[in-house]
RNA sequence: UGCCCCUUGGUGUAACUGGCAACACGCCUGACUCUGGAUCAGGAGAGUCCUGGUUCGAUCCCAGGAGGGGCAACCA
């Protein structure tokens, strides 16, 4: 057991410490991280990956990546390839550990046979609705259908012709025989195999029945030999069948599952079914929109792995049902990213200033360190300074309110890396706004410091108009416009709630041309404004496109507000 | 009118398993600063859902209640 695992233990990990210590299992620690290839990955998984993978390694264990692929109608190749490029991603590594519940289609239909000798199961031959029907309702218990006393005979003979192939989807199903009357809905008689006539992504057209969840899922642990299956609360009451199964099967030290409380993050949705519509009806560009919670948007968006795993450490793993706050989530970001990308001039809404002093045509290389001095990391680049410059828009006010320390007519302010400007004339075009404004620069302050001591107060970001690199820039926000998209109105639709200002546009951003050769996904710091990457799809030479990973906290947001 | 789970500051978790509640995020002050970032110093904020009980003593144990969540898919 590492130092780790010792430690900050929440009630999984103190249960797992128990089991090794007493030697529960007669069996090093495994756990598995489960998916069904229907859908991508999203922040929600990439806790509980931290959690099975993590559990694995700090008790000297191993994870298993195992995709639950037992239903042909809904997953896909290409599923079980991003799941595997997110898990890979994120950093976890299953070694050669790589499991197919459909590679146990044998293995499990030998044991519906067993338990079918040993009278634990039957082929019901009732419809489905017959069978919903037979099964009562949570306040009312159900009751046994025609079929449930057939003999071990005949439901050998069925189960063995519905593998076959000799029936049409519905026309059988397996089920356990537990008891219709079962006070846990789960166990009046669960549905085993049911028969679906459709090709499987992996097996092909070698089955024509399919386990269900609850007949794969445990028995699929136990093959493995997995000792502490972890999954989530809803899946409760269906604890009482996992046992039941492996228990009939004549698993020795079956696997033990313990449910924790899903993720769920303000301001978006963690339900696959709901992200599927967003991406089908087109609300979003695609799995990887950097919007979505998905894995493959959150890296789209700048998100490092190092920063969901301490996200998912902070939030910890508990059982009751939590909603966590975006700030947590967004200051991981920010925690990491910080101490890791280096600092880059970018003017998002370009407004032109023209240094009336300087001389025409002079250029001028500023040396600009990377890091600032608290991160301790080393480079450097020169920025080209020249008479015509970019600043932001948000960076000059004609009629200043208290406490803004950046540029307004006649004040000075300190452009980051170069000199003490002061702004001396604002023209306006004859609609009155402001097109641009006149400045003068101290050349005596070069580099940013004033010899007679005069303190500047404001520092504002800049790129000369000559030199910068033309770029877009996409800023996201949050997705929807309420912290709780499952808390729908009365006779609305979730995406009604989808905040539209999500992501804006900036065609006309100017960035210092010493990210011209970046890779794309390279990372940066938008000094004063924000964290970038640049996108892996859209970003080339030439036309450069940033997405916006986080904004920088911004007490000036607040001073505003306040106002 | 069933069964199961949960309930600690705004949020997420802790509390050596009974000894008067800690950490992180967020919030507020201030310092520092060529990023209104980061950092540093400080502060406010819960008496642990309620009512009883056991106990010298309960967030931890017991009983009842309330509130929230899950379960009636041939989904997982």
């Amino acid at each position: 057991m590492t130092a780790e695992a010792r430690e900050n233990r929440d009630f999984v990990r103190e249960m797992v410490a128990r089991d090794v210590v007493s030697g529960k299992f007669g069996r090093p620690v495994m756990t598995r991280f489960p998916p069904e290839p229907n859908g991508f990955l999203h922040i929600g998984h990439a806790k509980s990956i931290c959690l099975n993978f993590g559990v694995a390694r700090e008790f000297g264990g191993v994870c298993n990546l195992r995709f639950d692929d037992t239903n042909p109608f809904t997953e896909d190749i290409k599923y079980v390839e991003s799941i595997k490029e997110d898990v890979r991603w994120l950093g976890f590594d299953w070694g050669d550990r790589e499991y197919y519940a459909s590679d146990y289609f044998e293995r499990l239909y030998e044991f519906a046979e067993l338990l079918v000798k040993k009278g634990k199961a039957y082929v019901d031959s009732q419809s489905e609705e017959e069978i919903r029907i037979g099964r009562g309702t949570v306040t009312q218990p159900g009751a046994a259908g025609p079929w449930r006393d057939r003999s071990v005979d005949d439901n050998l003979d069925l189960l063995r012709r519905m593998r076959a192939g000799e029936f049409p989807d519905g026309a059988h199903v397996l089920r356990a025989k537990i008891d219709l009357a079962h006070p846990n809905m789960i166990m009046r008689d669960p549905l085993l195999i049911r028969i679906r006539k459709a090709p499987h992504y992996r097996r092909g057209d070698a089955w024509c029945i399919y386990p269900l969840y609850d007949y794969a899922h445990g028995l699929s642990d136990a093959i493995e030999g997995v000792t502490h299956s972890l999954c989530t609360l809803e899946f409760k009451d269906n604890r009482d069948i996992y046992d039941w199964l492996v228990r009939e099967v004549g698993f020795e030290r079956p696997p033990e599952q313990t449910e924790f409380a899903r993720l769920q993050l303000d301001y978006t949705v963690l339900s696959k079914r709901k992200l599927l519509r967003l991406v089908n009806e087109g609300l979003v560009s695609g799995w990887d929109d950097p919007r979505m919670p998905t894995i493959a948007g959150i890296r789209r968006r700048g998100v490092t792995p190092e920063a969901i795993r301490a996200f998912a450490e902070t939030i910890g793993v508990a059982r009751k049902d939590a909603r966590a706050e975006l700030a947590s989530f967004e200051f991981a970001v920010r925690n990491d990213l910080n101490m890791r990308v280096p600092r880059v001039l970018c003017v998002a809404r370009p407004l032109k200033v023209v240094l009336t002093n300087y001389p025409e045509g002079q250029v001028e290389q500023l040396h600009a360190p990377s890091y600032p001095h608290d991160v301790p990391r080393t480079g450097s680049r020169l920025v080209p300074f020249s008479r015509e410059l970019w600043i932001d828009r948000d960076d000059f006010m004609e009629d200043p309110p208290r406490k803004y320390y950046r540029l307004s007519p006649g004040r000075e302010v300190r452009l980051r890396y170069g000199y003490l400007i002061t702004c001396t004339d604002v023209v306006k075009d004859s609609s009155g706004s402001v097109v641009e404004l006149h400045c003068t620069y101290d050349p005596v302050t070069r580099g940013g410091n004033a010899p007679d001591g005069r303190r500047v107060q404001g520092t504002i970001h800049w790129v000369s108009v000559a030199h910068a690199l033309p770029c877009e820039l996409r800023l996201y926000g949050r997705l929807f416009s309420v912290p709780d998209p499952d808390d729908v109105p009365e006779g609305e639709d979730f995406t009604s709630l989808l905040d539209p200002e999500s992501l804006a546009v900036l065609r006309d951003a100017w960035i210092e041309p010493s990210v011209a050769d970046d890779p794309p996904g390279s990372r940066y710091q938008f000094e004063r404004t924000g964290y970038f990457v640049s996108d892996l799809v859209d970003s080339r030479p030439g036309a450069l496109v940033f997405n916006r990973t986080v904004t920088l906290r911004d007490s000036w947001e607040k001073e505003k507000a306040r106002a």
